[in-house]
Parts: structure tokens; C-alpha cells; sequence
DNA sequence: TTGACATATTACTATATAGTGATATGTTCC
DNA sequence: GGAACATATCACTATATAGTAATATGTCAA
């Protein structure tokens, strides 16, 4: 996605694609699985008692993260293990917290 | 967003505050928006002509854009200019770029 | 094979929002 | 002040999707 004076410009099908990552990481539910699985690998109904959320919610989120390539699954007998496959979606959030701690920062100088 | 064996991790209204970010750039529509930006500071008309969008639409997505913070504006006569004011969101679409690039490789080496 | 446990999927409801036509609002010039 | 041009906003429609209860499916042990 150009920023400079080159002329090239991502076409549509790329834009849906990045668009399509953005919207799986636009909901606070699934950020926080990631935000667990980022501690290490979990079964669901594991998730699902540490997050205190519905199994059935879990399992689709779950299935939403890992069609999206940001999360693998491994069976383990009745369990199935979820862990993290994309790391770099911990620097996108490194990124965006950044600029909310800015416009925090902002927010409460233009206080003074 | 902790990826580490740290304890410490991102509550609820600082996720919704990240998903929202990652929801203003869910869109093919805005992200067009700022990719063209990312050329050079531009009316809403010339945007419109530009993208071959409806006027209507094109000032309510710059509307999302301004609110949150990606985009600042400064009337010119009876313009109003529209300009990038988060250089970050282009280091996101590149990191993001970046894995779908390594999505569709991986791909394509599974077909062999 | 059955029952227990784990997980995925379905069908539905409620909510959010993209895009649009119409219109309100802002700026400039004569 | 009115007309022309630029932009923002409103009310609406159509579509997408989060979350849920119910149920289907998978695994394992007796």
C-alpha cells in the first residue's frame, strides 16, 4: 500500500485480502484468544474456563482465527490444541497500542 | 498484547480500543482511501473523481478516517483537504502484506 | 457398543454498518 | 442576497456477523 510517490497501488483483490486480516482482528473476543494463545498452546474448553466464555463462541472464533492462518490446530486425543501460527499480529497490536498511548498522551495535554 | 510469559495482559476497553482500530481498517473501501492519501494530501472531490466513488460515501469513510485519527483535515476555501496523519497504518498493511504474500507462496509450494 | 467428555456446526436472533439518494450546511463570487 | 460549487449529514435498505442454544461429530475407555 503506497505511501510515496510510486505509482503503484494495491488493486482491489489485495485490499480485500488486507481488509479481510484487519476485520478478523477487529474483534475484542478474538483478540483476546490470541492474547491467551500467545502465553502458550490451549485446548478450547481450556480458553473457554480461563475467558469465561461460551464453548460453542470459542470453537467458531477459533475456527474464523485458524481459517485466517493466524492460528494452527494439533489434535491431542478428545482435545484439540489451538497455538499461535502468525506472530506477527502481536507487532500489528505493539503498533496500534502505540498510537492509542499517543493519542492518550495527546488527549491529556490538550487537558493542560 | 502479551506474547511472552509475562502475566500482565491487555483488559477489556484497551481490546476494544485496538479492535477499533483493526475495524476502521476492515474496509477495501477506506484502505483505498489512505492508500491514495499516502500520495499526497487531497480534496473529497478529487478523491471522489479519483476513485470513481459516490461524494456521499467518500465524506462519510474520511468522516470514520478523521475520528479516528488516521486522517486530519484543513479547509481550503470551500476544499476541505484530507491528509494521512498516522504514517503507522502503512507499516501495518506491510506486515500484513508481508504474510499474505508468505500465505500465497506457502500455496503454491503445496501444489508441488 | 455405549457413555462420558471434547469439539465443531447449525439455525436463529439481534445488532452493526456499508452504500445510497436526498438534503442540509459551508464557502465564494457577483 | 442568490447562485454555484464543495462538503457533511440524514434516513433508509441490504448485507454481514457476533453470540447463543441445540445438536452433530470426534475420541476414548470400559
Amino acid at each position: 500500500m503506497s505511501r510515496r510517490t510510486r505509482v503503484r497501488r494495491l488493486e482491489g483483490p489485495i485490499l480485500s485480502s488486507v481488509a479481510g486480516v484487519f476485520s478478523v482482528l477487529s474483534e475484542p473476543t478474538r483478540l483476546q484468544i490470541l492474547q491467551l494463545l500467545g502465553e502458550g498452546p490451549l485446548s478450547v474448553s481450556e480458553i473457554v474456563s480461563t475467558l469465561e466464555m461460551k464453548q460453542a463462541n470459542v470453537s467458531k472464533q477459533l475456527g474464523i482465527l485458524s481459517q485466517a492462518g493466524l492460528v494452527g490446530r494439533e489434535r491431542d486425543g478428545s482435545n484439540v490444541r489451538y497455538s499461535i501460527t502468525e506472530p506477527m499480529i502481536f507487532e500489528l497490536c505493539d503498533l496500534v497500542c502505540g498510537k492509542l498511548r499517543k493519542d492518550a498522551e495527546a488527549r491529556i495535554a490538550s487537558l493542560k
